[in-house]
RNA sequence: GCGGAUGUGGCGUAAUUGGUAGCCGCGCUAGACUUAGGAUCUAGUGUCGUAAGACGUGGGGGUUCGAGUCCCUUCAUCCGCACCA
């Protein structure tokens, strides 16, 4: 038979699911191995060409693994709650179940046909109650502890309720957003509306007045990495900043540990880099500015406390707080414009302004604490809210928008380092601030003289002992908004009560999401859920309105593939404590800050409160690259229907049209498809080059408006499964970006008919040979044994693809049929052409499926050679090549090069001045 | 502005440790078989040159017997972050 890879793959894709050849349990005997994609939102557009890459190479990891006898789970499920599916239902006024479970069915038609080796028995969707109701689980845990910032963990709340009955929380040190200090006398008076107000400010899962980036268009709020340049990310929908009561959860807390995780884990350096960059650690102190006048101080962040004697006057985020306390009445109308004027500049507008400067003179002075100098508090933009303390002392001769903006208000500039070899100088002959990462204290008290880094120490000791400040570690990661003001999310299992919010009792969960007659928010502007009846508990409590956002379901659900039908954990302890931790994650970087960080930071907790064993979810990450999409054009002379080919283009005026690139075949135009692509072409003239229409190309992001997105299902359909697979891993390195061109994949295709015609003779009638492998025949198979294992294991795909097709060009070359090569073959070929791999498997004899073959062991001895092939180089230029014995000796092999015939032309009578002898490599002649 | 990644034939790429630059494939050229070819097979294909040979890994410089690989410098493209105090 020839090679009829629709009816193989069929059959073999049938076989697995029938026999449930992937179905995963505990097996104590084995070692596990935890392979995970990033499991995918089922868009209606369906997969394309882009998406399965990652797939294709967990995939072959995963086969690769079992075969070398590891347990393997590798499962797969849908990221199923989200957006469009919401924008599709408000738009149809169909429910978001019904077009997310048609696009999971659509997904899941598409993934199968690639032969992936899914455990489909662990798969679940987000949507899911029975899932969710674990996301609302973990999310009442988030409620019920704190961050004790002592033992560095969650603790329950009840022991901090203890704390307080003894001690108060005096000696309690969280992260919470409570600075007042009670005893325990106090706390023991209060009502429990005032207990419960109190303890919301200690909770991992907190509500509270915060400012959020509100997202009109959407009707939501959206959490940091939702938002870009002041843009929401889905749709592209302008943000603003808005202070709204909203469910928090309390991931500043973690920042440190998310910060030293990760160098105990397997990622990426860049990845680690955006991590590190989002935590944004920075170390300095913080400091009390007194107010002139008034009985409160200015606190600020710095990280140069040396700079201190520089301060020559303060700004405030115009948000803050202070502002109203400080203003003093001349100067109040001025600063409520100022306010106004900033607010309705959008967050993109200030940044695309962040050279020019802008800012208001309060009226109000500070002191500052080290030379007790009055200073002038200004409100600038240029400060902001969410950083710091939202305000600053202002160093202008050290710090560069400090320096423009002292410029500006015509301030002193003052400078108090100079680097060791200079000389002070004039400030007001400066253009710019004065670079003072290094270099000695000058105008500074008690710090003149000493180094940056020693300046910093003392000072930061003086302020501590005095009273003024302290040092801290500051932070740029914000707590993450956890409420969304939209339908199809989980359900908040929390009602409240006097206006406070309380959790259900876990065994009502899941809270399931009720159904509403619209999907969009209600007249009064509250979120869909409002329009739910009985939205309420049984004794009448209103319910929450919001639902959670995106991330919510993915932050355990590589938990949950571990035990996915357990009615009574989140994940067994058994199961927990054999799957661990994902040994092998792969997926895109869009998630480097969101998802990634976000289940970091819940796997983080739940190992604290002890339901799992590992601190990392994710053991090893890698990003793979974005296919890129490969357009095609074609080009219209202006203002005709007439089309001009490529390299004629220049002596017209024309229009680049982009072109369906399903249409194009190796940039040649066919014409007669294109003429039936729309009726407006249906006329269309051509000039032509050679007779033929070429068109122009350009690599683009892969999009249906751009006319270049190639959709797996044909791919299959004309090549299979198998060619598909080779193809996206021969493209090029996984984690590199590159463009998707259908075109290179007849080569990879004619490999897969070339190792089929290896096991059957001319008339396609299977045909092995069982005689003795020749020395040549074995050196080619251990050879290619050993370049794949090797290829695999650092994930280096794309290299073995063209080992295979090496060493079956060097098969057929022996014209080689043998059983004991080709078996071996077979299993090393099979993680990545599956379905070719089995059928050739049983047609050789076997019974069962090649997933539980053993992995050919390499054996070194047949790649043992007794000569070497030495390239022989003039000065570093290779001239000739001379075949000697492997032990040869230095000396031997000089006097054979000196001697040989070829070496008299280079040497041109010349004396050698010295021969490098590198054993098994090179020798090289330097004359 | 800061940080990261990447620059190698017409194209996708290879060269794992400083040791033969261009493996494998696409495309292209020529030929064979064919009614036909978007099939199959054979040969060729970095650039210049008839050749011998010279030149060649974004550019410039350096280290080395020897550099795509190491160092310095510079340019380009892509991706993150960005008034972060």
């Amino acid at each position: 038979m020839e090679y009829n890879f629709k009816d193989i793959e069929k059959k073999w894709q049938e076989y697995w699911s029938v026999n449930k050849s992937f179905e995963t349990t505990i097996n104590k005997e084995k070692p596990k191995y935890y392979v995970l994609d990033m499991f995918p939102y089922p868009s209606g557009a369906g997969l394309h060409v882009g998406h399965p890459l990652g797939y294709i190479a967990t995939d072959i990891y995963s086969r690769f693994k079992r075969l070398q006898g590891f347990n393997v789970l590798h499962p797969m499920g849908y990221d199923a709650f989200g957006l469009p599916a919401e924008q599709y239902a408000i738009q149809t006024g169909q429910h978001p179940a019904i077009t997310t479970d048609i696009n999971i069915k659509r997904y899941k038609e598409q993934l199968n046909k690639i032969g992936f080796s899914y455990d489909w028995s662990r798969e679940f969707r987000t949507c899911d109650p029975e899932y969710y109701k674990w996301t609302q689980r973990v999310f009442i845990e988030l409620f019920e502890h704190w961050y004790n910032t002592d033992t560095k963990k969650a603790e329950p709340i009840s022991n901090l309720v203890k704390e307080f009955e003894i001690n108060g929380n005096k000696q309690v040190h969280a992260a919470c957003n409570e600075t007042r200090i009670f005893t325990s006398s106090e706390w023991n008076t209060k009502t429990d509306d005032e207990k419960q107000t109190i303890l919301l400010n200690y909770r991992l899962a907190y509500l509270a007045d915060t400012m959020v980036n509100w997202c009109p268009k959407l009707g939501t709020v959206l959490a940091n990495d939702e938002v870009k340049d002041g843009f929401s990310v889905r749709g592209g929908h302008p943000v603003e900043q808005k202070k709204m009561k909203q469910w928090s959860l309390r991931i500043s807390a973690y920042a440190e540990r998310l910060l030293n995780g990760l160098d105990t884990i397997d990622w990426s350096e860049s990845i680690k880099e955006v991590q590190k960059n989002w935590i944004g650690r920075s170390e300095g102190a913080e400091m009390l500015f007194p107010v002139k006048g008034k009985d409160f101080s200015i606190e600020i962040f710095t990280t140069r406390p040396d700079t201190t004697w520089g301060v020559s006057f303060m700004v405030l985020a115009p948000e803050n707080e202070l502002v109203d306390k400080i203003t003093t009445s001349e100067y109040k109308k001025a600063v409520k414009d100022y306010i106004s004027e900033t607010k309705k500049r959008s967050e993109r507008e200030r940044m695309a302004d962040a050279k020019s400067v802008s800012g208001q003179f309060t009226g109000a002075y500070a002191v500052n604490p080290l030379t007790n100098q009055e200073i002038p508090v200004y409100i600038s933009d240029y400060v902001l809210m969410g950083y710091g303390t939202g305000a600053i002392m202002a160093v202008p001769g050290h710090d560069s928008r400090d320096f423009k903006f002292a410029r500006h208000f015509s301030l002193p500039i003052i400078q108090v380092v100079v680097k060791e070899d200079e000389q002070e100088s004039n400030p007001a002959t400066w253009s710019d601030s004065y670079d003072s990462k290094e270099g000695i204290m000058i105008n500074s008290g008690f710090i003149n003289g000493l180094l940056v880094t020693d300046a910093i120490e003392k000072t930061i000791q003086y302020i501590e002992e005095k009273g003024i400040g302290n040092r801290k570690v500051n932070y740029r990661l914000r707590d993450a908004i956890f409420s969304r003001q939209r339908y199809w999310g989980e359900p908040f299992p929390i009602y409240f009560k006097n206006g406070l919010p309380y959790t259900l009792p876990k065994d009502n969960l899941p809270l399931e999401l009720p159904g509403v007659d619209a999907f969009l928010p209600t007249e009064k502007g509250e979120p869909p859920l409002a329009r739910a009846k009985n939205w309420k508990t049984a004794d009448g409590y209103p319910l929450e309105l919001s639902t959670m956002p995106g991330f919510a379901g993915s932050s355990a659900y590589y938990l949950r593939y571990m035990d996915p039908k357990n009615p009574d954990e989140l994940v067994s302890k058994e199961s927990n404590q054999y799957w661990r931790n994902v040994d092998l994650y792969i997926g895109g970087t869009e998630h480097a800050t969101g998802h990634l960080i976000y289940s970091r930071f819940w796997n983080k907790f739940l190992f604290d409160i002890g339901w799992v064993c590992e601190e990392e979810p994710f053991k090893k990450l890698i990003n793979q690259g974005m296919i890129q999409g490969r357009s095609n054009f074609v080009y219209r002379i202006k203002n005709t229907n007439k089309f001009v080919s490529l390299n004629l283009k220049r002596e017209y005026d024309t229009t680049p049209i982009h072109v369906d690139v399903n249409i194009v075949h190796n940039d040649i135009l066919d014409i007669e498809a294109f003429r039936n692509w729309n009726p407006e072409y249906k006329n269309a003239e051509f000039i032509l080059e050679d007779g033929k229409y070429i068109c122009g190309h350009a690599v683009e992001k892969m999009s249906k408006s751009l006319y270049n997105v190639v959709n797996p299902d044909d791919v299959i359909e004309q090549y299979g499964a198998d060619t598909l697979r080779m193809y996206e891993m021969f493209l090029g390195p996984l984690e590199m970006s590159k463009p998707w061109d259908t075109n290179g994949i007849d080569g990879v295709h004619k490999f897969l008919k070339k190792f089929w015609k290896l096991f059957h003779d001319e008339s396609f009638n299977f045909n092995i040979s069982e005689e003795k492998p020749e020395k040549v025949e074995l050196k080619v198979l251990h050879k290619t044994i050993k370049k794949i294992q090797e290829d695999i294991e650092r994930f280096s795909f794309n290299t073995s693809v063209s080992a295979f097709m090496i060493c079956v060009n060097e098969l057929n070359e022996l014209k080689c049929n043998k059983r004991s090569i080709l078996e071996n073959l077979l299993v090393i070929l099979s993680p990545f052409a599956p379905h070719i791999t089995e059928e050739l498997w049983v047609l050789c004899g076997h019974n069962g499926s090649i997933i539980n073959a053993k992995l050919p062991v390499f054996d070194e001895s047949y790649l043992k050679e007794t000569n070497f092939e030495y390239p022989v180089s003039f000065n570093g230029k290779m001239r000739f090549k001379l075949e000697l014995p492997l032990g040869i000796l230095p000396k031997d092999a000089e006097n054979a090069v000196l001697s040989n015939e070829n070496s008299q032309k280079w040497l041109e009578g010349k004396q050698p001045k010295k021969i490098i002898f590198v054993p098994n490599k090179i020798i090289n002649v330097v004359i």
